[in-house]
DNA sequence: CGGTGGGATTGGAACGTTCCAAGTTTGGTG
DNA sequence: CACCAAACTTGGAACGTTCCAATCCCACCG
């Protein structure tokens, strides 16, 4: 076994004595470059490279106070939701570019609470934390604030109405696009078909609403609106309710992917061909879009989860906070669903879209 | 700003000093407590207890040289799949069991390579990986031997026969279940929509196809068989065709809850009544097959995710690889698309059963 | 040619934990 | 009552890093 020699990782110090200098110098190449004479910080750039030298987390961590890390709690909605894997890939996707590595948590079968996060900022794993899914009454928020732990959310803190450490995407933004390209398409009318404001979320809910009512209001295309809660089932019936609504070439604009799949099916229900004789809108850009052939606003995943880490990231350097929440920009991936060219059916789905 | 007293977080010192013991006799309560005579053990813990005191993260992994963590590949396919997020949240809540916390890395986007692998390695930052969707020509498997580094693959590795450090759900025995219960709710004959055996894991196909066979055979209701990828698009045309071949009263058993949607939907356009008219039952236990009110081979994912992690942590403690790859057996969840007494058509779908 | 200033580099100390070897107490025995 | 072994407890050292203060070196100026 050749335990001592291949085994042992390289130290600060094996690249200090590597390159002939300290071992401060070679902290100082990695962390403050302009410290350091140019001769030497190459030197020592070059024994970095060739050991495969890397600081270690955990004496880093341990020097700096610092865990270096966010907790990401993955609770029963944030799993079982279309975009919760969105999300999630995002921020793993990105948490490099901000330094920091995700550390998820939470039992998938029980509701929040805050002794999961007391736990791991006591042991020093995490700085800070992402959730998402608040809701009113919910602990967390308050926790963290009086324990003047950072932490960032994935959607308003409508509980919190005076607190900026939030991004959401721009609903509102998101249907004026969903109404634009119906428009665009020659759909006739548009409808909505959304959730109720009195649901768990209503700045959620009354700013895809609005989006709709502005946008179609202003082309004027505006045709009937209808609300449903996100359950399959129910939502096929208040779709079936909304296309009695419409006729051959309107369309429907949806405040999800999966009340849109409603809309397909109630289409289906009544022979209608989507794409051709009714255009439909999803809000999601999830898997349940692109699998059935679903022309959807695609929320911006990465930026919001970059917005995210920064937002953790400033308050952890320095305090500072955002002087609002962030609403940021999704964008249109156009699909079969609102193809006049295509007689798209509940059941029979085009394939997927080719990735570009 | 009173940080020097309430901020600073507690350590083993103050807890020593507060229960009139060392720093050591506090690290042996916590870590062996048989060291410590009761009554000591007691004193230390109630002033663990006050003072909320966890041993740091960082502190420990920088003299026990390990992370206590276990890096976790997110890639394309396993984000983008049906049990992704079942897998990851199954994995999260075991975490904690098994003494260590999870770091998922990779981005969505980019087809999976040893770089951050090795990457994470270097920083200390994990002590092990697991991974899925394994495939052949994975560089993963070799690089990680050849580094001597622990992991355990959800998912046969079929591209390394010899390796046993992995865990998969038991297909056969599923496929065995879905025909038991499908003959215990009366219905006649029993056909299967699976993968071809061509496809990108022919031991999953084979396994699945098998239990359909055997237990099929067995029961004496075999029926018909067809193949398709995990598409929805080609998947409803293969169930079309296999509902040619079957009648009113019969069923078909799937390899994967969007090939029982895509039987949904094939019936549906031939206006069968699933439930009264065809049994279908699909397999992964996911949201799809929640929404859609199908029954569906439930994959255990929590016994796979302790599997995982047992693997991985056994490795840790004294090199030990399991005997062999574990095959373990998953549980039927029975909904509507097996109640004769329901008419489930694609569109309109039931709700979700309550949750247990 | 000595002094000065500033950038580059260095060694000591500390972060919080656990291992190790040595120390102290406890309880039992001759 | 003295002694011994076992049980229990203790302080020093080390894990790898970065902060801090001190030192070194060099060029430039008077």
């Amino acid at each position: 076994m050749r335990s001592s020699t291949a085994r042992r990782r390289a130290t600060i110090v094996d690249v200090a004595s590597a390159a002939g200098v300290s071992r401060q110098t070679v902290s100082n190449v990695l962390n403050f470059p302009d410290r350091v004479r140019p001769r030497t910080r190459d030197r020592v750039l070059a024994e970095v490279d060739r050991l495969g030298y890397r600081p270690s987390t955990a004496a880093r961590g341990l020097r700096n106070q610092r865990a270096g890390a966010v907790g990401l709690e993955l609770n029963l909605p944030t799993c079982g939701s279309d975009i919760g894997p969105l999300v999630l890939g995002a921020l793993t996707a990105r948490a490099p570019a901000h330094d920091v590595h995700l550390v998820p948590f939470g039992d998938a079968h029980v509701f929040p609470t805050v002794a999961a996060y007391r736990d791991m900022t006591r042991r020093h794993l995490v700085d800070a934390f992402v959730f998402a899914d608040t809701h009113s009454g919910d602990p967390r928020p308050d926790w963290l604030l009086e324990h003047e732990i950072p932490f960032a959310a994935f959607g308003r803190l409508y509980s919190h109405p005076e607190l900026t450490c939030w991004a959401d995407v721009d609903g509102h933004r998101g249907l004026e696009l969903a109404v634009e390209h119906l428009v665009d398409r020659g759909y006739a009318t548009v409808g909505y078909l959304g959730w109720p404001l009195h649901l768990e979320d209503p700045a959620v809910a009354e700013d895809r609403h609005r989006g709709w009512v502005d946008a179609a209001t202003g082309l004027g295309v505006a045709g009937p609106a209808g609300v449903t809660d996100q359950q399959l089932g129910p939502a096929v019936e208040a779709a079936d309710a909304l296309l009695n609504e419409l006729g051959p070439g309107d369309a429907v604009a949806c405040a999800s992917d999966l009340i849109a799949l409603a809309v397909l099916y109630a289409a289906a229900r009544r022979g209608l061909a989507v794409g051709r004789d009714l255009g439909v809108v999803g809000f999601d850009g999830s898997l349940v879009a692109r699998r059935h052939g679903l022309t959807t606003v695609v929320q911006p995943y990465e930026d919001l989860a970059d917005h995210l880490l920064r937002t953790v990231h400033d308050q952890l350097l320095d305090g500072t906070v955002p002087v609002a929440g962030a609403l940021l920009d999704p964008t249109l991936a156009p699909s079969s669903s609102t193809d006049r060219e295509s007689e798209l059916t509940s059941y029979t789905p085009v394939p997927a879209p080719t990735r570009r």
